[in-house]
Parts: structure tokens; sequence; C-alpha cells
DNA sequence: GCACCTCGAGTTCA
DNA sequence: CTCGAGGTGC
């Protein structure tokens, strides 16, 4: 998290304690949590953090205050009789195709292997157990060995048998385990929210928080009225040999199972089913996260068994691009290193692809006028490369006519300077050169991974270093000693030790380095690699004139003003003369060892991906280090691409321009040959 | 002057 | 990853 204003921290302190007592049982009015365990904890930690660093916002009441955290709900736990495992996940037909040969490795030679296909619900997950036929408990998932009894409220459930039909020439067993979703039908959740709407109550986002909420009613009255119902996905005790046949036998007692369970022989007959069910689930009337593939014969699941905690048996392909809608309760402004003042949109706290998601990037004003943003509209966000959230529309239908306009602030929201935007230039800069925030992200700039690489010099510490005076610019962190050091928050002799090593250790860093670091306008990694390549040593590079920069190749009339600015001016001359005094190196230490053979030498390369062993910025300095080209995006003159795990665009792009593509062993094998 | 490629900067969460 | 903007080549 980076550093809030005072105002901006109080609020969201506010705002954080407001929703965990919402979602407290010890608030418990009307409604159970809509968040999970796992959001409740993040929000709890965000809150913690946030008093850590401003100890004037903690009040007594404050949830943090409280002993014991969220209190006991109001259900009894319940020991499920088999656990109720959770499954890994699959987002690509390759992963299923690697989860296929897991099966088929795990299994004797000749074993022949059938799967069950069918839709992943979004819902809640259940265990329902009849004795003797009878309805007479149900339990939440919970942490998959223990749950919460929710017997009464599932008993309301239309479509859940509370007497099994008897099947002619099968005896009732004593015991079934009958493992299911609870989810709500679209249409009730819609019917539900206007309700609410109504009533002003707060809206569920989504189909599945609004059954969640309404399972954990401690009323059962209220969760008859919510329109649940319920898919049986398995059976825990009193399976028969297959999935397949345990479903059939369901029906038969009168559940509703999955509508679309389909058995196939190959995993390629699954991942049609499954490319056909995403082409379809629009058009359900309830919310499916992915498709679930089972292993049908029971023995072979027996031998394939579980691993910590998911059974290696079935696999569930999720769905990638998902979007939500939320509510953008605000927009504020974060002040960058440049000095630009970003929009981010604060919103309530949804869950998207995997995690919870509460601020997305606004980009610039530009962006927020063109979608016609206000603060207070709901908005549908989704994830932009699986990664970066992002706010694709406003939901304009439910506009109340409350949601306020935003207007890009005429002072810097940091330290009160007037703000102004260039004429055709997307960005609003804070026109006080010296800004706190310049001065603040420059540091964290400075110390980062692509710069200096300080390790352990991360936002939090630099922030205690500053707030505490002991830090001003970039050649304070030189003078720093392990017993200033000691002193900081969580902080100990050993930490402090390494940090001080680590600063000492990164005046070696070549020029290339130190010049991306100093945070120069229009010079980022390459440029100063290649000015640094150019000039060999900082002072060489002070005294070029522009004429002679913008000569460079890449180096153009812009960059070459920016950087006879950069060293034109006093301050930053008298910070690079303290670092030389300090020890710093100046001097291009790293540069391409000239091998004309080697098969990297001039070709122009690109990592993607997470390599096995090395990490990316490594094989990139290995890379260059024999004189290849390293670049960020792939093109037609792209010689290679080195591609890792999880790889993303750039992957298939190189396979359509027929670029040649590297994994890691290939690479460091053409590496070390020559 | 335009089209294309590259680079810089900002971005979220676990 | 995306966007905007700089640099280069036609």
């Amino acid at each position: 998290m980076s550093e809030l204003t005072k105002e901006q921290a109080a609020a969201k302190v506010l705002a954080l304690r407001q929703e965990l007592q919402k979602n407290s049982y010890l608030y418990y009015v009307q409604d159970m949590p809509t968040i999970t365990d796992a959001e409740y904890d993040g929000m709890m930690r965000q809150l913690r953090e946030l008093e850590a660093q401003h100890p004037e916002l903690v009040t007594p009441d404050s949830p943090t205050q409280k002993v014991g955290g969220r209190v006991k709900t109001g259900f009894t736990e319940v020991k499920h009789i088999t656990p109720l495992l959770s499954l890994a996940n699959a987002f690509s037909s390759e992963e299923m195709e690697e989860f296929d040969r897991r099966v088929h490795e795990g299994l004797p030679k000749d074993a022949v292997v059938e799967y069950v296909v069918e839709p992943k619900i979004d819902g809640l997950a259940c265990s329902i157990i009849y004795e003797n036929g009878r309805f007479v408990r149900a339990a939440t998932r919970g942490d998959g060995v223990t749950g919460e009894n929710v017997t009464e409220n599932v008993r309301t459930i239309e479509n859940v048998p509370k007497q099994l039909k008897p099947i002619p020439g099968k005896e009732i067993p004593e015991l079934l385990d009958v493992r299911g979703e609870v989810y709500m039908p679209r249409h009730a959740f819609l019917v539900l929210n206007e309700e609410r709407l109504e009533n002003g109550e707060r809206e569920f986002a989504n189909p599945r928080n609004a059954a969640a909420g309404s399972l954990r009613q401690l009323d059962p009255k209220v969760t008859a009225k919510r329109s649940l119902a319920f898919f049986a996905y398995g059976v825990g005790t009193g399976a028969l040999p297959t999935h397949n046949e345990s479903m059939d036998m369901l029906q038969q007692y009168g559940f509703t199972t999955t509508e679309g369970r389909t058995k196939v022989d190959t995993i390629q007959q699954a991942n049609e089913l499954i490319k056909a069910h995403g082409a379809r689930r629009a058009s359900l009337g309830y919310d499916t996260d992915g498709v679930v593939v089972k292993v049908n014969a029971v023995w072979q699941q027996n031998i394939l068994g579980a691993t910590g905690k998911d059974p290696r048996w079935a696999m569930a392909y999720k769905f990638p691009p998902e979007q939500a809608e939320t509510t953008l309760r605000d927009i504020v402004i974060q002040v960058g290193r440049t000095g630009v003042l970003t929009p981010t949109a604060v919103l309530d706290p949804v869950r998207l692809s995997g995690s919870t998601i509460s601020r997305a990037t606004l980009h610039n004003e530009d962006f927020i006028k063109e979608k016609d943003i206000r603060i207070g509209d709901r908005v549908i966000i989704n994830k932009a490369a699986e990664i970066i959230p992002e706010v694709l529309k406003v939901v304009t239908e439910k506009r109340t006519g409350e949601e306020k306009e935003f207007v890009m602030p005429a002072t810097c929201p940091e330290c009160g300077w007037p703000t102004k935007r260039e004429n055709d230039e997307a960005a609003v800069r804070c026109t006080n050169p010296h800004c706190p925030a310049l001065r603040r992200e420059g540091l964290i700039h400075f110390t980062s991974r692509d710069a200096m690489d300080i390790d352990g010099c991360g936002p939090s510490v630099l922030n205690q270093l500053q707030a505490a005076g002991l830090v001003k610019d970039p050649s304070d962190l030189y003078l720093l000693t392990a017993e200033q050091l000691v002193e900081l928050d969580r902080m100990g002799q050993k930490s402090a030790d390494n940090l001080v090593q680590a600063i000492a250790a990164s005046k070696e860093q070549s020029l290339d380095k130190l010049l991306f670091a100093l945070g120069i306008r229009h010079v980022g990694a390459k440029v100063a690699r290649t000015l640094a390549l150019h000039y060999k040593t900082l002072d060489a590079l002070k005294a070029a004139r522009q004429e002679d920069l913008s000569a460079i190749p890449d180096v153009g009339p812009k960059i070459a003003e920016s950087v006879v600015t950069y060293f034109g001016d006093p301050a930053n001359l008298d910070l690079l003369e303290r670092l030389k005094e300090l020890g710093l190196n100046m001097t291009m230490t790293s540069g391409p060892a000239a091998n004309e053979n080697h098969p990297f030498y001039g070709k122009t390369m690109v990592f993607t991906g997470t390599l096995p062993t090395l990490d990316r910025a490594t094989a990139q300095t290995m890379a260059q280090d024999v004189g290849a080209k390293v670049t960020s995006s792939v093109s037609k003159k792209t010689d290679f691409v080195v591609a890792g795990a999880d790889p993303g665009s750039k992957y298939t792009k190189a396979q359509t321009l027929g670029v040649r593509i590297l994994d890691e062993a290939e690479f460091l094998s053409l590496l070390r040959s020559e």
C-alpha cells in the first residue's frame, strides 16, 4: 500500500471499520456476512497496517482492539464424515492435458480412463447427510474438515429432498452423504436486489454472495424467502463404483443434478465440452465459474488419491475473463514519482477471478470523461491480462442521480501546489518541483530492483526513514548505520545488518543502473543503458551537449533535452557529487562482452513468463552480457522469445510471427555454447 | 507527415 | 498488460 495522506488514511480506516463491522457477527442485525473469511482477514490486515502508520486514528471501538477478533457465529461446527475437498484449478486446455497425463501416470498402464464433465456452479459447497433416507443434517464446506451446521436453512430449499424417493429393487442406505452446490438462480438474485434497493438495504454484488448471505441467516424463515436451489454433484459416503452411476442414483432419489453432465473417453473431448459450455453459460439461469472434469471410476479415484488439499482425480477448469459489478465509492488521487496525478477508483471489495478487488486505475482525466465515470456509480470491472483490474463501463441503468461527477483537483493533494495539464498531454502534473511525493516515490524507485536493487528497502522502511528525518535523498541511504535502522518498526539486528550491507553493495552498480535510478524524465532502463554504454562515465555524459545526445541512436530531441536539463540543475549535480564522494561507481562496468560469434550476439530477445529456476532480471542480464538486445515486446524483428510458465500473449504472438521460442534449458545451453 | 516499433510509466494482489 | 509518447524510417 502506498502512503496515504492523513485524510485519506482516516477515510480509509473509517470505511474499513464500517465494512468489517457490517460483516462481523458481533454487529449482526439481519444479514450474515457476505464476505469470505479471507476477505475479512485481508481487511483486518489493512486496517491494522493503517492504524500502525497513523496511531492517532486508533479508537477503542475499532475491530482491531477487540479481543479475539471475529466473534463466533451462531452456527455450530460440524465435522464432515469425509472431508469436503476443494478442486485444483486449470485455466487452459494445455493444463487439462497436463492433468490427463498425470492421471494416466498415476494409474496402471492398461487402465482405461473415463471422465465425467459437468459445469461448475458458482455457489456454496454443501454436504447433506441422509440417515435411513431422511434428511438429517447439512453443513457448509468450512475449511473442508469442519463446516457450519446449516441444517435448518438448507431444509428450506425446495429441491433438496427431505426424504429420499425409494428406488425399486434397492435398499435405502443407512447413510448417504450428498455433496452439491447451494446457489441462487439469476432471476431470484435480481428480484432480491430490487427488493433490497427499495428497502434501502445494500445490494448483493452477485448471486454467489447473495446465496452465501442467505444460507447463513440465523433465522431460517429469512432463508426460506430467498429462493435458493441445490445442484447435487457428488457423494461422500454411499457412492457407487462410478461417479456417473452415483449421479444417476441421486437423480432417482429425487435430487437435481448438474445439467449437462457428460461422460467422455478422452481429455480432448472434455476440452471440447468445456468450450461448448463456455459459449453457452451466459444463457443459463444460474452462474457457473467453470467446468469440472472428474475421473469416473471410483477405484481409479482411490489409487490417485489427493495432494495436500485437492483430489488428484478431478480438475476444475476456470473460465478466465471474469467480470464483476461493484460500486465505485470514491476516486482518489495518487501522485507518482514524475509528479503525475493518477486517479484511482476505490471500489466496494468484490471477488474477481481469484482475488478481491478494491481499487482500479482510472489512468487519467480523459479516461474518466470518456467512460463518464462518476462517484457512486455501479461499474463493471474486469481483469486486463488476468492481473490488472480495469473499469470497463458504468451501469448507467442503475444511476440514481446521486452520483457525483469527478473533477481533477486544481491543486496537488500532497503539497497543495497548483496542478497543470500541458497541451496535448493526457497527464495532469503537480507543478512543485520539490513535491514530497516526488521525493518519496523517487526514493522507492532508486532502491527498486531494476535500479540500484537494494534488498530489504521497501516502501515501508523508506517511509519510516523519511519520517524520522534520516533520509532526505538517496545519498543519505549510504550514511545509515545498523544502530539507526534497528530503531525502526519490524527491524531486528539481523535485517538491519543485511540492509546496511545491501546498501553498501549497491555502490558497485554499473552506471546504467545508477542513471536509471536517478529517475530522469524519459530515461528508463533502456535509454539509461544506451547512454551509459555510449559515454562510459558519468562525467562524460554530464559534459554532453544536446546535439551530441540526440545523435545517438534511439535518443531524440526530447530525451536529449531532458538529460541536459537534469544535469543543468545544481541540486542534481550536488546530489551526484555527494554520491561520488560516498564511493558510488560512476562508470559503466557491465558491458556486453563483444563475442560476435555468440548465438545471441546482436540478437533481439524478449523474455516472458516465469522461468523455472532463473528470475527474469538475471536471465536478461545474462543475455545482455553476451551482446543480446533485450526488449519488451515481440515483433517481426524479434529473434528469440524465451518463455517460461504462463507466458501470456507474447508467446502466441511469437508463434504467429514464427519467432523462435526457447525454454529456459534451451536458452541456457545456447548461452553457454559459442 | 505518417506508420510502425519501442520505450517509459503506472498498475493490483497475494 | 496497457496506454501514451518518443524515435526512426519511409
